[in-house]
DNA sequence: CTCCTGTCCTGCCGGC
DNA sequence: TGCCGGCAGGACAGGA
């Protein structure tokens, strides 16, 4: 399930291979991805140079010579597959887009879930200036900041552990990065966000930042259903302490804590119930 | 306004 | 062996 560290190693990888090279052919096989592919797609693409790959939590820009701009979000099972001209191009079940460049060059979108989408903006329109970017809550590595959360958190009842996953209060966390983040700050998930302090604050954006700066240094993540933008399997697997290790030992030093699991809005939350106040 | 719940989709895994 | 139910979860709609 990408999360910030996954997408931006797509992204990376989309630059590396795409920047600069001039669209020549697209096919989608599904356009009943999470949003429905535009019409107008395929011509908006084909002939234009592909200019620019940025990141935004966890959607990718894509920007062509003619300042259109494509979505790209890979939802809980969507990886980019790219191949370079002299690689034999393998269709495989639930490749939904398909682009090939002058050069040779051909990238896949693979989605089984078809949770995420890869589409156009209406032409003119400024990535920015539209729903969901618009009101994205602060990217973690630009300008993020324990006051800008304690702001975000303000007044608000929900629990810590939704509030973090609220793409409003900040951009690109996912369920792994914030229990990672909550246990590694010493935060209970369970704790109301109005009631949390400003070193704590500062705790949880300092984990933040440390956890996904590890997590991109070792390609992304690391579940088994997730597989580089160049299509190469082996992720570096980045050792979750507290994800996924329902009735482990908890991994702070001296401790003996078994890890639980609960349920917090219909999503697993892994936590030390003696680390964590 | 905030908060909460249901929905989308498929692959995988455990239980019988 | 094979079937089936449950689970995984990001974003968003709609209801309380």
């Amino acid at each position: 399930m990408p999360e910030l560290p996954e997408v931006e190693t797509v992204c990376r990888g989309m630059e590396q291979t795409l920047s600069n090279q001039v669209v020549s052919s697209v096919r989608v096989y599904r356009r009943d991805l999470r949003r429905i592919v535009s019409d107008d797609f395929e011509s908006a693409l084909i002939g234009r140079r592909l200019v620019r790959f940025l990141r935004r939590g966890k959607y990718i820009v894509m920007e062509n010579d003619r300042g259109r701009f494509f979505i790209l979000h890979l939802g809980m099972s969507g990886r980019v597959r790219l191949f370079s001209k002299t690689e034999a191009l393998d269709l495989q079940k639930h490749d939904h887009v398909v682009i090939k460049t002058m050069d040779g060059v051909t990238a896949v979108y693979h989605d089984p879930r078809r949770f995420g989408f890869f589409d156009v903006l209406p032409e003119g329109a400024d990535w920015k200036k539209v729903s969901p970017f618009l009101q994205m809550g602060a990217e973690p590595f630009d300008g993020w900041s324990a006051e800008d959360l304690l702001q975000k958190l303000k007044g608000k009842k929900t629990v810590i552990k939704q509030s973090l996953l609220d793409q409003l209060v900040v951009a690109g966390l996912g369920n792994i990065y914030v229990c990672e983040a909550l246990w590694m700050s010493g935060v209970s998930p369970l704790r109301a966000s109005c009631d949390i302090q400003k070193s704590e604050a500062q705790r949880l954006v300092a984990s933040s930042l440390d956890i996904l700066t590890r997590a991109i240094a070792a390609g992304g993540s690391t579940l088994k259903d997730y597989r580089q933008a160049d299509g190469e399997l082996g992720y570096f697997q980045y050792g979750f302490c507290v994800y996924g290790r329902e009735g482990e030992k908890c991994k702070a030093q001296g401790c003996a804590q078994k890890i639980l699991r609960i349920v917090q809005g219909g999503r697993s939350t892994f936590y030390c119930p003696a680390c964590q106040k």
